[in-house]
DNA sequence: ATTGCTAAAGGG
């Protein structure tokens, strides 16, 4: 095809790829295969008609506190829960010790969760500790031998973020330099990115508004989290979209967080259907988006996964090498959300990996709070009759004595009528909201994704790049990044073709790759010399 | 009015 990846047939920068697999990888990079659409659906703002709350995300998944005496750190949180745009009623109060926060009013406060994350987890030392003979295993950080896997991302560290996964799309020697020598192992935030975050959070703003909630354990934390995908999936079931839904899954073995930017029941290109089929795999099952007559693509409603990247200019141009990290992040939010559809998901396995315990009860104080947000919480009003149904199954183990004290005002639900008070019981809602929104599995999620590109300044639409999902070039490149992760293998700088990324690198500076490769590339001149003389010498 | 801190993604 037109490009390859443009990776050296000699070898020089320690590819190793099969002829079939290099093209696979570069299709990653060179299929834009849709024109860019019109921009005409751009001002299809969703009017947040609001029955649904979608809760955003909490500060928790501080999991990692764990060898911490989780008293001492005092772990109360909060997170900020989000709800409709027009509230006209409010149900309920806000329980005791949360802020007075309304819809619309929102109070961003997060806890000051710094000191406790710096003792444990980030900083290679705690400051207060003598220097003298520190751990060895702490001070070592430039020639650490561990895999990148073990010692950035496995526990009591956070899991992958997609985001890990896609960085190396861009530049793998950067990322590990991000993760080994930034602060936090994170990248230093620029203007374009502040700029970048706040449209986003428009947008969303458009479709919730923020609301606290307080989070007293881990359990509750990562409860909210589902509560939000719960009502995120409602969400879009009743109005058609919904933004920053988080998705899970599993590549090899490793849990992966993401947060899908846009999903729609609108298609973003409707006449790209017959490519469509051709992208997916021939063998297996004829998917149900094929062109066949009796299998119409139509008939089954599919919800369409966006992305929106925010640009400079209303006048930008797109290369390939800006593209090739958001398509592997739909791509794997495709993966991923086609996984929950189809109730394939392992959510024990995301417990574990966070060390939440699926059968400790939420906190009062977070039930409560939830109730006043979702009656469903409750099953007073789900008994046929109206009666009252003493809690005689939920008292068996004896959880639902929780409130002893006489309930005042604000706790006139008392927990015997909770009926979803652990993440255990929590799960079965989480599988029927997937269940209702994405009703044939797998095939309700679209195979064509987009990445909407916008103009920072205002947030309007420059342009959209639709591609079709590629689960063969997903699966290469997840092989390729993770041999780095796993340190099977060095990470890799950029190809020469586009060095122009390191004008923007932080790390250019004492970034080996480029002396690394020009002395690969003498080398191989010098290889290459030698053969040639050695043949002149035969010859001649 | 904007920044830092949890989340993930934010841009190039």
């Amino acid at each position: 095809m037109a490009t390859s990846l443009s990776l050296d047939s000699e070898d020089e920068f320690g590819y190793d790829l099969s002829p079939e697999d290099e093209n696979l990888l570069s299709r990653l990079i060179t299929d834009v295969a849709a024109a860019p659409t019109s921009s005409s659906s751009q001002n299809h703002v969703v009017a947040p008609t609001a029955s649904d709350l979608g809760i955003d995300t909490v500060a928790e998944e501080e999991s990692r506190l764990n060898d911490i005496p989780t008293d001492a750190l005092s772990y109360q949180s909060s997170g900020l829960a989000k709800g409709p745009l027009r509230l006209g009623r409010h149900r309920g109060q806000n329980p005791p010790g949360a802020p007075p926060s309304s819809p619309g009013d929102v109070v961003i406060c997060y806890p000051d969760l710094s000191k406790a994350l710096a003792s444990n987890d980030r900083l290679p030392s705690p400051p207060q500790q003598a220097p003298e003979r520190a751990a060895p295993e702490e001070t070592q950080t430039a020639n650490d031998t561990r895999s990148p896997l073990v010692r950035f991302r496995s526990f009591p560290r956070k899991p992958f973020g997609v985001t890990d996964l896609t960085s190396g799309a861009w530049c793998e020697l950067q990322y590990f330099y991000t993760l080994s020598r930034s602060p936090n192992g994170r990248k230093t935030r620029t203007a374009a990115m502040k700029q970048g975050t706040k449209v986003h959070q428009d947008l969303e703003d458009q479709v919730h508004t923020t609301v606290r909630v307080n989070i007293a354990s881990k359990e509750d934390g990562f409860g909210l989290r589902i509560w939000n995908l719960i009502q995120g999936l409602r969400a879009l079931r009743d109005t058609g979209m919904t933004r920053e839904l988080e998705v899970w899954g599993f590549v090899d073995g490793n849990l992966v967080i993401g947060v899908i930017d846009g999903l729609s029941f609108e298609n973003p290109d409707p006449n790209f259907v017959e490519q469509l089929s051709q992208a997916t795999e021939p063998q297996g099952q004829p998917s149900i988006t094929a062109y066949f007559p009796s299998n119409k693509p139509a008939n089954v409603p599919q919800i369409y996964l966006t992305d929106v990247k925010t640009r400079g200019s209303m006048n930008a141009l797109n290369s390939p090498a800006l593209l090739r990290p958001a398509k592997v992040q739909l791509f794997l939010y495709q993966r991923f959300l086609s996984e929950m559809a189809a109730d394939k998901l392992d959510y024990f396995g995301i417990f574990r990996r966070y060390g939440l315990d699926p059968d400790v009860p939420f906190s009062d104080s977070f039930i409560a709070q939830i109730g006043s947000l979702h009656d469903e919480l409750f099953d007073v009003d789900m008994s046929p009759d109206g009666d009252y149904i003493p809690p005689s199954s939920a008292s068996t183990n004896g959880e639902a004595r929780v409130f002893e004290e006489p309930s005042n005002q604000t706790r006139a639900s008392t927990p015997d009528h909770v009926k979803y008070r652990t993440l255990r019981e929590l799960l079965p809602l989480l599988k029927t909201a997937l269940r209702d929104t994405l009703p044939h599995g797998a095939d309700s999620v679209g195979r064509l994704l987009a990445v909407e590109y916008r103009y920072r300044g205002d947030g309007s639409l420059i342009d959209v790049i639709v591609f079709p999902m590629d689960d063969r070039a997903l699966d290469l490149y997840l092989g390729t990044t993770m041999e780095w992760w796993r340190a099977d293998r060095e990470p890799r700088g950029v190809q020469i073709e586009e060095a122009f990324k390191c004008r923007t690198c932080e790390f250019a500076g004492d970034c080996t790759w480029r002396s690394a490769m020009d002395e690969e590339r003498l080398q191989s001149t010098r290889r290459r010399l030698a053969s040639r003389r050695k043949k002149h010498a035969a010859n001649g």
